[in-house]
RNA sequence: GCGGAUGUAGCUCAGUUGGUUAGAGCGCCUGGUUGUGGUUCAGGAGGUCGGGGGUUCAAUUCCCCUCAUUCGCCCCA
């Protein structure tokens, strides 16, 4: 039969279609066993599914990353290192000092702090080999904390500590948010005073403005634990149980209609408490734009103090976008004190960027005595989202600072040359394939390099090599030392 | 876990009231130019129209299921 010709291999891709009719009209007229369009028709699905089944055996493996997981190509990892290095710069002219911690960490690190569900639902935990629960990194905080439980007495105070850990969450996707991301996380042990907590919003805003942010792109909110919890449960009055739920509810407060997020708050209070008016002084201390809004509150002073000197600190650095707001929760359980969060200005972004806050509890964890700590995190894929909606990104050029590359029987004065630049410290890729010169100017180009050097038999002879500012499509002929120093400018910019 | 949207070339997307060999732009490759890139011209490669099933003489198109991607909700360390 006609197909038993045909071996799939001689049949181009974009003949399918031709062929196809071919194949039925094929069928219908030299198989009268079969003769009719129907079963012409299965005959070509059995074709076309072995082919396809030899094609699928071949290519089954998928070139994508695993969800919510990213590829850095060269040209993302530039921009990936420029967030990097912008972090670190900012860090360690404050004078923090980068440390790691190994991804995996005992299962137990995370459920002393965390919920059962988080880990449950929201992590990549197994048992390894030794029948072990292990889960990866969620965050960095558990890890650092455990480090400088480990080596309480001997480390100097107060200690700074920065690292950029990548982490992995099991999340449901969505905008802003993947399965793996990268932290910066910022942390000085052993200072309880007010300094920490400037020092660390001083950071933050650093960094932003580094990346060339203005003050009205994000708004720094402040709040304190203790002033939340204070009021809930000596003013109001209210048990453990239902400060914690109300706390819970005001973290969901924008996200939900007044009248619902009143009803909810009035299911918790009792009968009487509700005659008392709770939930108006509460609605009070919730509204309030600053803490001179605020109701009355025991040991307002007190409280308040904190907040009112680090705002006066904050503003004397001029910081002016920064607020106080008292419904500012981040979830987290083990914040002690003060929390800070700032938030993108943009409409279109509008949304929480990152936060910290103070956690003095967490070390003592461990079996030693606490040490008071503040910290904050920032996630690269936010960052960016913030970049992006305000214009904030450029181009990264490529490491590569020369691409070097012969003309005509060349190659080994090319190769010369390039080790001779090398030895002067330039970064130089050569290219002594015998593509035609243009196509080599052009993946220079692809590439981001800067600059192009062309090796030919009179560049050698002279010892003048034609180096071309890709950037500015100016073209000058020149000495290798004399390059050297035209690399280094460009590098010093 | 819930809801919406989208799956057609490497990328961004057209298209088909169901019907010859499924298109464009960009990108890629080759050549015009055996020493010069972002310009131009000519040519070329690249498609199981996400997968499976149904209806039909005929499905990329209509129906059902499924998978994937994505946005939002929940959650958010």
């Amino acid at each position: 039969m006609f197909c038993e010709h045909l071996s799939f291999s001689c049949l181009a891709e974009r003949e399918i279609s031709y062929f196809k009719r071919t194949f039925i009209a094929q069928v219908l007229s030299s198989a009268p066993v079969i003769a009719n369009e129907h079963d012409a028709q299965a005959h070509w699905g059995i074709f076309i599914y072995q082919k396809h089944t030899i094609m699928r055996g071949n290519m089954s493996l998928s070139t994508q990353p695993i969800k919510g997981a990213r590829d850095f190509y060269p040209e993302d990892m530039r921009g990936r290192q420029y967030i990097f290095n912008v972090w670190t710069e900012v860090c360690e002219l404050f004078g923090y000092e980068a440390y790691d911690a190994p991804v995996l960490e005992s299962t137990d690190l995370y459920l002393e702090k965390g919920s059962q569900e988080i880990i449950n639902e929201q992590t990549y935990t197994f048992n390894d080999r030794g029948d072990r629960s292990l889960t990866i990194r969620t965050e960095m905080t558990p890890s650092v904390s455990r480090m400088v439980a480990a080596r309480r007495q001997e480390l100097a105070y107060p200690l700074r500590l920065y690292s950029i850990p990548q982490c992995w969450r099991y999340e449901r996707m969505q905008r802003g948010r993947g399965r793996e991301f990268f932290q910066l996380n910022v942390d000085l042990f052993g200072d309880g005073s007010l300094n920490a907590e400037v020092e660390m919003i001083e950071i933050a805003d650093t960094i932003l403005k580094k990346f060339g942010a203005k003050r009205s792109m994000y708004q720094i909110k402040l709040n304190s634990r203790k002033l939340v919890d204070s009021f809930l449960t000596s003013t109001l009055g209210l048990d453990k149980t239902q400060a914690e739920t109300i706390r819970r509810l005001i973290d969901r407060m924008h996200k939900m209609a007044t009248p619902a997020f009143t009803a909810q708050i009035e299911s918790v209070l009792t009968p009487t408490q509700r005659e008392q008016g709770l939930l108006d002084s509460l609605l009070k201390f919730l509204t309030a734009k600053s803490l001179d809004d605020l109701p009355e509150i025991k040991d307002a002073v007190l409280l308040e103090q904190p907040i009112r000197e680090l705002m006066n600190q904050l503003d004397d650095l001029k910081i002016t976008n920064a607020v106080f707001d008292p419904t500012l929760m981040r979830g987290f359980d083990y914040y002690t004190d003060i929390a800070f969060e700032v938030f993108d200005t943009d409409p279109d972004n509008n949304r929480s960027m990152f936060g910290g806050g103070r956690y003095d509890g967490l070390v003592g964890m461990f079996g030693v005595d606490p040490i008071p700590t503040i910290g904050f995190g920032m996630g690269d894929i936010t960052l960016q989202n913030f970049l992006d909606a305000h214009k904030l990104t450029k181009e990264i050029p490529s490491t590569t600072e020369l691409y070097l590359f012969s003309v005509g029987d060349t190659s080994k004065g090319a190769i010369n040359a390039a080790r001779e630049l090398r030895e002067m410290g330039v970064k130089v890729a050569v290219d002594v394939s015998d593509r035609k010169p243009a196509k080599k100017i052009k993946n220079a180009v692809k590439a981001g390099i800067r600059y192009a050097l062309i090796i030919g038999e009179e560049e050698l002879e002279k010892n003048l090599f034609t180096l071309k500012d890709l950037k500015a499509g100016t073209e000058e002929k020149h000495g290798l030392q004399r390059i050297v120093s035209i690399v280094e400018d460009y590098r010093e910019n």
